[in-house]
DNA sequence: ATGCCAAACATGGTTTGA
């Protein structure tokens, strides 16, 4: 069983590449991520031609994360619980084949000073909460999504370019280890434990022809589903297509 | 210190991204 997480960065923009990909690799799921679309106008009948059912939490321009699987997927959370005020579409999850799998967006948090980084520290609070009750219930889980995080300095090309930015700061990286502590497995660092495994390369500065970018893209196993990783990598080639989205899609494999 | 690119919304230029 094959598990994905892409960041699509405008789903409007980048259904050509979306449908390259599912018809090359072949997912049994798909978690994507920057939806930019509204529920309403999302493409389900180009995703369902393309064999893939899809549980939708959209939102119009900004966010929305989906859920594509061959399998009929059940829906079993839509939002992150913990804010009632929260408007921003981040969390899906639904149960697959007998997995529950988790799409998620986490927030970017730039700038550092000022309430974006607090809304990423405190959604990340939200996160322990929920993803705690998942590894008490014992169930089979994958937390995939955009984490907005580079965990070590060796998921960022340099220190010092991202010495001021939101992903790379010690809140962040504190937070995530406190998430992966609870129990959860990072996938692609368990296949890939040193070196650089980038997911995401910026638009400007020839970031990809130059290999400048981030590792922040992840998909997170219950103990149960780490003890059947198979493997776990990032489809890089996608990067380099016309009209790519900045992030590869990253995935794991399981027995 | 800033722009570099891309997408959405709108139709000029702002906002957001990481």
């Amino acid at each position: 069983m094959r598990i994905a997480t892409f960041n699509i960065n405008g789903i409007g923009a980048r259904l050509p590449r979306l449908l390259d990909w599912l018809a090359e690799a072949k997912p049994d799921v798909a978690c994507l991520q920057e939806l930019k679309c509204a529920d309403e106008k999302f493409p389900h009948a180009d995703i369902e031609a393309a064999g893939y059912h899809a549980l939708v939490h959209g939102q119009k321009s900004w966010n929305g994360v989906a859920i594509l699987s061959k399998s009929p997927a059940v829906e079993t959370q839509r939002g992150l619980p913990g804010d009632d005020a929260d408007e921003q579409s981040r969390y899906l999850e639904a149960a697959v084949d007998g997995v529950l799998v988790a799409s998620i967006y986490l927030p970017n948090g730039n700038p550092i000073l000022g309430p974006k980084f607090d809304y990423k520290l405190a959604w990340f609070a939200r996160l322990h909460a929920h993803a705690a009750g998942l590894l008490a219930s014992e169930l089979p889980v994958v937390l995939a999504g955009d984490y907005n995080v580079c965990p070590t300095p060796e998921d960022a090309f340099s220190e010092r370019a991202m010495a001021d930015n939101a992903l790379c700061q010690p809140e962040s990286r504190a937070a995530f280890r406190t998430l992966v502590a609870q129990g959860w497995t990072d996938g692609l660092r368990a296949v890939h434990p040193t070196g650089k495994i980038y997911t995401f390369w910026d638009y400007t500065m020839g970031a990809w022809p130059r290999d400048l970018g981030l590792s922040i893209d992840r998909l997170l196993l219950s103990p149960g589903l780490a003890d059947r990783l198979l493997d776990a990598g990032v489809d890089r080639h996608a990067r380099a297509a016309e009209k790519a989205s900045d992030h590869a899609p990253t995935w794991v494999s399981l027995r």
